[in-house]
DNA sequence: TTGTAAGCGTTATCAC
DNA sequence: GTGATAACGCTTACAA
């Protein structure tokens, strides 16, 4: 591979020129430009980014980590996020941490490293301590879920997503609701209030609503069809449910298939949006998070902390919205 | 930061003597060995990779580049590479192209930049001279799709693919089977073998076949569901289809919206095998491809190139299985 | 067992 | 306009 070494003795000039045709900086003759040019395209060559790197103390890389892309959910806001990161000149380092605390662990270590300029996270299971004195060596840091003293953070409106979720039960006249998410080591996940609103509106209104959690790894169409199996066959089983879009499918399948009339005996709201909230045999009613919206602010929000300024808002809340369909 | 220097001088001896303890390479006497580790953990020393990998001329990451995060193949597919590089010490650069020839482009160029250690290439649409003078430079190619001189490959075994999926549409006594699949600018995708088989067996069988290309970006569920939807009320419409689940999900709900037999007049077979092919109304006749196992092949075949070794084989095909469904 | 010094491929600061 | 030269933070001969 040639330098900017070869480079210099093939045009016979300086490597400080040849460094100055690279960078368009300072002054140089259209003489000994064209020289310098003649001889790169000669050389085929191509300036090292990771000797570039060491200088600027900069790699261009920015990591996400997220618990895994399986979920239709991470992957639209991966794909987001690169798409953003692609039109600034960043590239995206994918992290999963497969929902354990162990992974989290050493990728920040790995993060600490210098060989990312920035991180956007989903996750957040570690001592608080950790990210903060990350963001205080110069890295900036993105929570998507979890708010952090000093840390920004992009995510939806909750509270509005729980209140649109009450409004849908209430009209479907439910009394039992029933809400499934994920186990939790990450007690402040600020997804949770979405749950808390939703409960207390309607336990406002006499209703009653349960939460149940699941631990999200092992726990796919399957296992979500399985337990609507069990649980629409019991009595008095509820006659609402919110839940992320392949569970919401799972059940309502389930209930089709025991004959549990959809949505007047059993409401489903399914969560995201994303296109697996579409494969259902009758349209489902969705909560619908804007994960482009969420990925273009994380990334501007990023690049600013990177420019060295501090972002405009610590916490960006991003509108959802309802996609009426025939399950609520 | 605190830097090598730093540490070596706050230990009061020879940054060499530092490497060494950071590199476990060469003699330390255990008590200068304390001395230096206690000076790191004062000064909270990470060393700096972006230095490290300099030296080396090495970076660690591998870049996987796709078309798009979203299609649920590829994000069971980079699920499990990112896990078998982490296994490894590796991490993984996640690129998409959009299916766009000018983004496949820059991503090689970037990738000449020496920043990344190796491609797993499930795309393949530039020059071909482009991968191989890549690999002529010493860096790793793995493709995932695509046979070129010297480059290895690691795919599904799509004339097996094809073969099974024939001997579902005979025994169904299709007589007009379509398969529909991606708008593909890159002609060398060893993919497009699965529908050469099936069309070939069907053909001798007396079977018409038809293959109707999408492009893929811009055809989810819902164009599925409208192409379904008029295909279907045709005359004489296909008795048989092959797609990926998306689509083939799609395909299922309009059929039993419109009322057509499903599989009696209209079999359903799906390909690929994710999560996306378990969440119709009847389980749905699948042909599964190992994603996990073609991750696991790629990954070691491309650490294999990056010890210098030349690996095994240069054509790798993964068995496929056929998951037994209600739609055919 | 430890230290000195050269070098990895760049960029930036100076003189000239 | 151009060319030495000193960084950047690290590794690795080689010398002591």
């Amino acid at each position: 591979m040639a330098t900017i070494r070869d480079v210099a003795k093939h045009a016979g000039v300086a490597i400080s020129t040849v460094s100055r045709v690279l960078n368009d900086s300072g002054y140089v003759s259209e003489e000994t430009r064209e020289k310098i040019e003649y001889a790169m395209k000669e050389l085929n060559y191509v300036p090292n980014e990771l000797a570039r790197n060491m200088f600027r103390k900069k790699s261009g890389i920015i990591a996400m980590i997220i618990s895994d892309i399986k979920h239709t959910y991470f992957a639209a806001l991966a794909s987001y996020m690169e798409k953003e990161l692609q039109a600034r000149g960043y590239k995206l380092m994918l992290c999963s941490t497969d929902d354990k605390l162990e992974i989290e662990k050493e990728y920040f270590n790995f993060f600490r490293t210098n060989i990312i300029d920035g991180v956007i996270s989903a996750v957040c299971g570690l001592d608080e301590q950790v990210y903060i004195e990350f963001v205080e060596k110069g890295k900036p840091i993105i929570m998507l879920d979890h708010a952090l003293e000093g840390i920004p953070v992009v995510i939806s409106d909750n509270i509005q997503f729980g209140e649109i979720a009450a409004e849908v039960f209430i009209k479907n006249n439910c009394k039992n609701v029933l809400q499934i998410t994920a186990e939790n080591h990450e007690v402040l996940a600020l997804t949770e209030m979405r749950f808390d609103v939703l409960r207390e509106i309607l336990e406002d209104e006499g209703i009653k609503t349960t939460l149940r959690r699941v631990d999200w790894n092992n726990f796919g169409y399957d296992e979500y069809y399985q337990l609507a199996t069990e649980l629409l066959q019991a009595d008095g089983h509820p006659d609402g449910i919110m839940t992320a879009e392949v569970g919401a499918t799972a059940f309502l399948n389930a209930a089709i298939k025991l004959g549990v009339k959809v949505p007047e005996e059993f409401a489903i709201v399914a969560m995201d949006g994303t296109f697996a909230s579409k494969m259902s045999i009758i349209s489902m009613t969705t909560i619908v998070q804007d994960m482009s919206e969420i990925a273009r602010r994380s990334v501007e929000a990023i690049m600013q902390m990177l420019d060295g300024r501090k972002p405009e808002t610590l916490a960006t809340y991003i509108p959802v919205t309802l996609r009426e369909g025939e399950t609520a």
